[in-house]
RNA sequence: GACUCACUAGCUCAACUGGCAGAGCAACUGACUCUUAAUCAGUAGGUUCACGGUUCGAUUCCGUGGUGGGUCACCA
């Protein structure tokens, strides 16, 4: 489709004048490809320094460069719109001042070229700020028409496969983008101004642990190994804790081979953040924190709306997973002896469940089943299954479950966390049980990973971790019901030749 | 992976139970020195996703494939 070579001859009528103007501006001396250009005002500080002038006085000396997106001629006189990074401006070009040839020249330009210009600014009768350009030069030449000016780009799949497209016309998608940069600012920001440490660990490694998920495999030549992408940075951030760097984090993409939807991409971000001497509620209220913070940058409020619903970012409930199961249900997973009581439970609520699974592992499959999707107001799920949490260590009052937490928003899990697992007996245990499960077929069960159980040995200090989903926090900060609406380039499949 | 919906001009969309594929924007020619979805007159633009089938005739019906959306499954 677009974007492949295609021989003149056969380009559309369209393209083949736009080829055709290029030679004129060659044959006149003009390169259509330009080079720098000294801009001295974009859109938006044109808008910022002169909004208040009155009349058509004219006003100052500016130099903007952008993109033409719509040109409406009247004859001897013309109006356009430049787009640059921070908005549109409407500019106006006369003949009696540019003169005969420069407006020939003008008269050439097609909506989609690149155009720096310079002129004076002044209000026109209908008291649109407007630049009246004294001088211009063409930077780029565009060779293929743009989208529809009014009714954008919508073809979905056009807009995530040329993503280019979708930015120069349907401006939304620019602020969704530039939102998504400024929940990453405020993370950041957020854990630097409390000493969090950040740190990057290797993408490439030959165990992909630390997460329940199917890695990428790929090989390395030289060493002649089968190398995975992380599916998380968990393990090699603890590592750090052992190491003395008692705050760190870390953000950036992990990769799970899973499948594709409306929440999940093969690549998307997380941030991992590991607090030494602290546990899940210090994590939790750091969570809280975060979320708020970067609500607070991004949109000045909390009070989110998505999809319709209002949600309030700045206030959320815990609970612990068994409490809420019992509240849906009437029943007590907990309260159960045996799997086999467990599973009369689960079979009472017509809830499936696997063989492999026990008490704890039939709770969270209740727990998926009545409650998850119910969730809509923020919500810390607390006292995750032991079972099902092989990294978190073990509830001191409750061996069966682990101090652990998981934030829900409408319905999805945005941020896990729990107090590490520091006891490298118990984990060596627990990655044991992990690899049974791996044999019993789950192959999302974790990976043995002996050199962590070694840095657990040396000792990890009582620590509290957390993670979120950049990418999911960002849906809501943008009102964006897909992940694909915040990935600036998703995954897609390659369109067969 | 399963089910389902969609794919028509560069873009946004029409085309009744199967009967010559159409509009707006964009483009081109002309008019127009304050328009802003500029306006007015005219012109051109199509492998209807691909391949096969049914039919006198297929954008329309059937089959296979492709890509995309949604739901489910899987999964954080």
């Amino acid at each position: 489709m677009a974007g492949e070579q295609a021989p003149v001859e056969d380009l559309n009528e369209m393209m083949r004048v736009r080829r055709e103007k290029l030679e004129t501006y060659r044959s006149m001396g003009i390169a259509p490809f330009g080079h720098r250009y000294d801009v001295t005002y974009h859109a938006q500080d044109v808008r910022d320094e002169f909004s208040g002038i009155e009349d058509e006085e004219e006003h100052g000396n500016v130099r903007l460069a952008g993109r033409l997106m719509a040109i409406r001629g009247h004859g001897k006189a013309s109006f356009a719109t430049l787009n640059d990074r921070t908005g549109s401006i409407q500019v106006y070009f006369k003949l009696d001042v540019l003169g005969e040839e420069k407006y020939a020249q003008f008269r050439l330009l097609d909506i989609g070229d690149i155009i720096g210009m310079q002129g004076v600014v002044f209000k026109t009768r209908r008291g649109e700020l407007t630049v009246k350009i004294t001088d211009f030069e063409l930077l780029s030449k565009s060779l293929r028409p743009l989208p529809e000016k009014f009714h954008g780009l919508k073809d979905v799949e056009i807009r995530y496969r040329q993503r280019y497209l979708d930015l120069i016309v349907n401006p939304e998608v620019r602020k969704t983008f530039e939102a998504r940069n400024k929940t990453i600012k405020a993370i950041r920001r957020y854990l630097d101004a409390h000493d969090f440490m950040e740190v990057a660990t290797p993408v490439l490694s030959t165990i992909a642990g630390g997460a329940a998920a199917r890695p990428f495999v790929t090989h390395h030549n030289a060493l002649d190994v089968d190398l995975y992408l992380r599916i998380a940075t968990e393990l090699n951030l603890k590592r750090l804790v052992v190491g003395g760097f008692e705050r760190v984090y870390e953000m950036g993409r992990v990769f799970r081979n899973e499948g594709m939807d409306v929440r999940h991409n093969p690549e998307f971000t997380s941030v991992e953040i590991y607090q030494a001497y602290g546990d899940y509620t210090d994590l939790m209220d750091l969570t809280e924190e975060i979320v708020r913070h970067a609500a607070q940058q991004v949109l000045g409020t909390t009070v989110i709306n998505y999809q319709g619903t209002e949600i309030d970012l700045g206030k959320a409930k815990r609970i612990s997973m068994n409490d809420v199961v019992k509240e849906a249900t009437g029943k007590d997973f907990l309260s159960c002896r045996t799997v086999e009581e467990a599973r009369a439970m689960a079979d009472e609520l017509k809830i499936p469940y696997e063989q492999r699974h026990g008490i704890g592992g039939i709770l969270n499959a209740a727990f998926e089943a009545k409650v998850e999707e119910s969730l809509i107001q923020p919500v810390f799920i607390t006292g995750h299954p032991t079972e099902i949490s092989p990294l978190a260590k073990r509830n001191p009052g409750d061996p069966r479950i682990t101090d652990r937490f998981e934030f829900f928003v409408y319905g999805r899990e945005l941020a896990n966390g729990f107090t590490e697992l520091n006891d490298p007996i118990d984990q060596e245990e627990r990655f044991t049980e992990q690899l049974q499960q791996r044999e019993a077929g789950d192959d999302e069960a974790h990976v043995m990973d002996k050199d962590f159980i070694t840095a657990l040995e040396y000792g990890l200090p009582p620590t509290g971790g957390l993670g979120i989903g950049v990418d999911r926090l960002i849906m809501f900060l943008t009102d964006s019901p897909s992940i694909r609406d915040v990935l600036l380039f998703p995954t897609m499949k390659p369109v067969a030749e």
